[in-house]
DNA sequence: CGCAAGTCTGACACCGGTGTCATAATGTCG
DNA sequence: CGACATTATGACACCGGTGTCAGACTTGCG
């Protein structure tokens, strides 16, 4: 297997290597002879450009990287699914990294990224778009990044993000139509923004109506269905038990719902749950979590896109897009 | 933000570009005090080595790129995992590319993947690890690749599996002491070569115990969870009602478990569930999954590692390894 | 002290492409 | 048919590193 470069072709095309990457590239100014003729020793020589030489050349990778530290396995799945169609449109390609926002040398891990594959390109996922220690550090390196379901306003780069409090207020409201005064709320990871922005939704919808916000209902988790276990079983011991539980994601609403079944409660007749998110789990379980469709998704696809725009084009100005999410109401809340 | 190269390090340390390149990969031969000055002007400069610049000369990009076609979304994420463990400890980054295996043009879209992407290797999954088309284009190509829980016994190429077939003869033969002998099947996905492997377990464990093996109990489905609904449909339907129902992976038994308890079916005391996988669904769902540990990261891991391996030397030996399958039984399964 | 071996360092080619610019070939038009 | 614009092509430097090799400078030891 030797190796077939611009210059092997060329020479067998009897060609300069320049008319070659002309050809490669689709540039005007080829006569129709000579570009089928180096078509042709492309074919025959099973000729395949090097990424790597081009890339040098042209200082850029073509490589967006993706950047998380989220114990929702299903929505890393859903922004890889956004980034990549995004990223391929484009013909981009899309390297993971996986990492965490409290280890002892988040810099460190960013910079060995940096140094060990060039990247045109950073989507900073949850929790790390509201990071401003990596943010600083991304500016001061001038490395082109987006950020996703950031609460931080800042007109100086890009960010897409959907409307947490809201989400969370709606569906605070519906179970406060169905008659429920007495609910329970599971936080989220205190590191992620939408922690905040969910339970200050929460919070809104019970001032709204009139009832007495009451710290005894509220129980810290981190996003995990483990943490939604452990909340779960506090929240279901209190006297009186609360009549409906709304818990900050799908994950921690199942595992809620798990605890309350195998304590032969029935939900949502004995006790209404809802969650957030819309994860698949929210529908694999019966009954089928009422929950806030978020459109992860899409958020990171449209991140992903204004960000190889800003790539190709620095000057073109960085938006703030904000994106509406949905109530979908399933089996797990009912009237009280 | 003007660039910092090594050659302004070079001139800024009055060294020439080589002795800097010697400072960047710690080779021998370079005196205390010029690494000293080096690293200095390292830090002053706040210098980083353009990857693509070391990858062109060295011809490597210390990429390694993970294919999959896979709609069990758990599975892809242990499937990253265990790669991107293998490829941090060796300096690699890990770029994904989930590509339709039944697209109409695979070897295309594959060939514009390592157009846009110098890849050092690749990791097939389920089922490109079975995909002749495939791998012989990548021999062709000269790619290194590792193939991940493959059926084809291959001595020419790395593969890490687990014994499926194993695996599902214990389930099944599990539901068998129990008491059961009205089993019903769900089948994955055709193109998986795992569907047929744990088709053939199901049907040894019943032919070691005697029991007859009626194909009105197997239903086709694809490891999604709306194919295992479907086939849950039918199985409920049958008459008699079968008393066990084993599904080829968790998604699909959480679907036969979604659709029984709906229909008023106690699990396990009215009918018996089992999966395969014990993906994170099967201990979030109230009765958990009895299932099959299948080591996912881990023989993804090791075929990363043999990977790399292969990419540094050539001529290293290529492995097959096989990995055991555990047993895990849980709530869904009971004495008939 | 003299010579061989070992340590440091830099000049230079090279990896495989792309950008710039000069020049040759062809076309257009009065 | 000559002057000029346009198209086609190649020479060459360059992107930012690494590999090879030669030469200068130390060191060790008989």
């Amino acid at each position: 297997m030797k190796k077939v470069t611009i210059n092997s072709v060329a020479e067998y095309a009897g060609v300069s290597k320049k008319t070659v990457s002309r050809v490669l590239n689709n540039e005007p100014n080829v006569s129709p002879a000579t570009r089928e003729k180096v078509l042709k020793v492309f074919k025959e020589l099973d000729y395949t450009p090097n990424p790597i030489a081009r890339g040098l050349a042209r200082n850029r990778s073509f490589i967006i990287g993706c950047l998380y530290d989220n114990p929702s396995k299903s929505y890393i799945t859903r922004v890889q699914s956004g980034a990549l169609e995004a990223c391929h449109k484009h013909n981009y390609n899309l390297l993971i990294h996986p990492c965490e926002l409290r280890g002892e040398a988040l810099i460190e891990n960013i910079e060995h990224l940096l140094t060990t594959s060039r990247l045109d390109g950073l989507v900073l996922t949850p929790p790390f778009s509201d990071s401003q220690e990596l943010i600083e550090f991304l500016q001061k390196k001038g490395i082109n990044y987006a950020r996703v379901a950031s609460a931080i306003e800042d007109e100086t780069s890009i960010s897409v993000r959907s409307n947490d409090e809201q989400g969370a207020f709606e569906i605070t409201e519906h179970l406060i139509s169905l008659g429920h005064t007495r609910i329970a709320f599971i936080k989220g990871h205190p590191d992620h923004s939408a922690t905040e922005q969910r339970f200050s939704g929460y919070q809104k919808a019970l001032a709204e109506h009139n009832i007495a916000f009451d710290a005894e209902l509220v129980a810290e988790g981190n996003f995990s269905y483990h943490s939604g276990a452990d909340s779960a079983k506090e929240i279901l011991d209190l006297q009186p038990r609360p009549s409906a539980v709304f818990a900050s994601n799908d994950y921690m609403a199942a595992a809620v719902l798990k605890l309350a079944t195998q304590s032969k409660l029935n939900v949502p007749e004995d006790i209404s749950i809802a969650g957030f998110d819309n994860a698949p789990i929210a529908r694999h379980i019966w009954p089928g979590l009422t929950t806030i469709a978020q459109p992860v998704e899409e958020m990171t696809r449209q991140a992903v896109e204004q960000l190889i725009l800003q790539i190709s084009d620095p000057d073109v100005e960085k938006t703030q897009t904000t994106l509406e999410a949905k109530l979908i109401v399933r089996e797990s809340t009912s009237k009280l």
